[in-house]
DNA sequence: CATTTTACTTACTAAGTAGTAAGTTTGTCA
DNA sequence: TGACAAACTTACTACTTAGTAAGTAAAATG
């Protein structure tokens, strides 16, 4: 048996799409087993509960996005391509079938996730402000960005806004999300 | 037998606000029948499919809306004080226990819901876009904003970053929504 | 080669889901 | 007063849900 880790690693990957896709509470193991060609009990063996199988999904995303901003092709880059990249992870989800932030997602579900699970997306969201606000922070002091306000409120008024974008997206389709990225540079980049 | 309308209007009520709070997929007939007192079938006499009283509520939220954008008490306001209505919006769903926007709910699980529920979703969604859209033109040309871009992407960006910062708040706390809210004013309105 | 471990399947449970059909109570109105 | 209709309840169906326990085939290991 060759392919435990292979197996698992799928397993996460429809788990993590499926909740951009369609929320907690809108996939099933049922969903995973069937895409998978495997059975329910199989999903089981591999993530005992549903609430694990979450947290795993956002504990691996805490993981790549601590190793994506320490990075030299991320951490190299100026403030101005960092505020760019940033943006671009999200211009995937859209062009990968109008998929949502997965923090958006898990919040909107909030009062009706496992306990366990919103630790979880508390800490993923709260890392990825951390990085956007030291951004905006060198950008600002740098001079490559101008604008008024604490680098906190404006980083979490351009993470919020972006969320947002995606989820609006669904419905008024993919130029309101380029719309909304492209009024935030406007509203951030020296002149 | 008296309380027709009100029985219709207590159930509104309830799944608007169970949908703010867990979303579509997040609750049941039952939730709202053993709140209300009743069996599951009562919910089923007044609303036949979970569909068309997800379709009943945003229907009613349109009227709403509508009234509200109408009436003299929101028409006769400065520009200013019309965007700080709007935001009042959901300073309101924050303070009522962490509600969510309803366009936000609906589309995380955009792709989880009934049809016709979607329609619905989009037309609110439009409706309250267009009248930011106007609100940001009028004011920008009375001299009271000023932005880059046009009122169309700002309006874009200022309705998903609300939207965006309810569900922050729920991980990070409400001051999180109160700083984007604080954000937006900074970065629209004239020195 | 024997044992253990991995990765499953089969077969199930208990609970919850939306939805329905038929009957009951109660107020309204001709 | 009697018919009707509104607003339910009772009792059910068909299905889906997460989760479990026991068994199995095959690979890894000692």
């Amino acid at each position: 048996m060759v392919k435990i880790e292979n197996s698992k690693r799928t397993i996460l990957n429809l788990a993590e799409s499926l909740l951009q896709d369609k929320g907690f509470n809108g996939f099933s193991y049922a969903d995973i087993a069937s895409e998978l060609g495997v059975k329910n009990a199989a999903i089981h063996y591999h993530f005992a509960s549903k609430e694990t199988l979450g947290i795993a999904v956002i504990q691996r995303y805490r993981e790549r996005f601590k190793l994506w901003i320490n990075n030299a092709r991320v951490k190299d880059l100026s403030s101005e391509e960092k505020l760019d990249w940033f943006f671009s992870i999200y211009s995937d989800f859209r062009a990968d079938n109008g998929k949502v932030c997965l923090v958006g997602s898990l919040e909107v579900e909030f009062n009706s996730i496992p306990e366990g699970l919103r630790k979880e997306v508390e800490s993923l969201n709260r890392e990825m402000l951390v990085w956007l606000e030291a951004t905006l922070s060198e950008g600002r002091e740098a001079g490559a960005f101008r604008f008024n306000g604490s680098p906190a409120s404006k980083a979490a008024l351009i993470y919020s806004s972006v969320q947002g974008a995606l989820q609006m997206a669904r419905a008024l389709g993919t130029k309101k999300f380029r719309d909304v990225v492209e009024q935030n540079k406007q509203d951030v980049l020296a002149a």
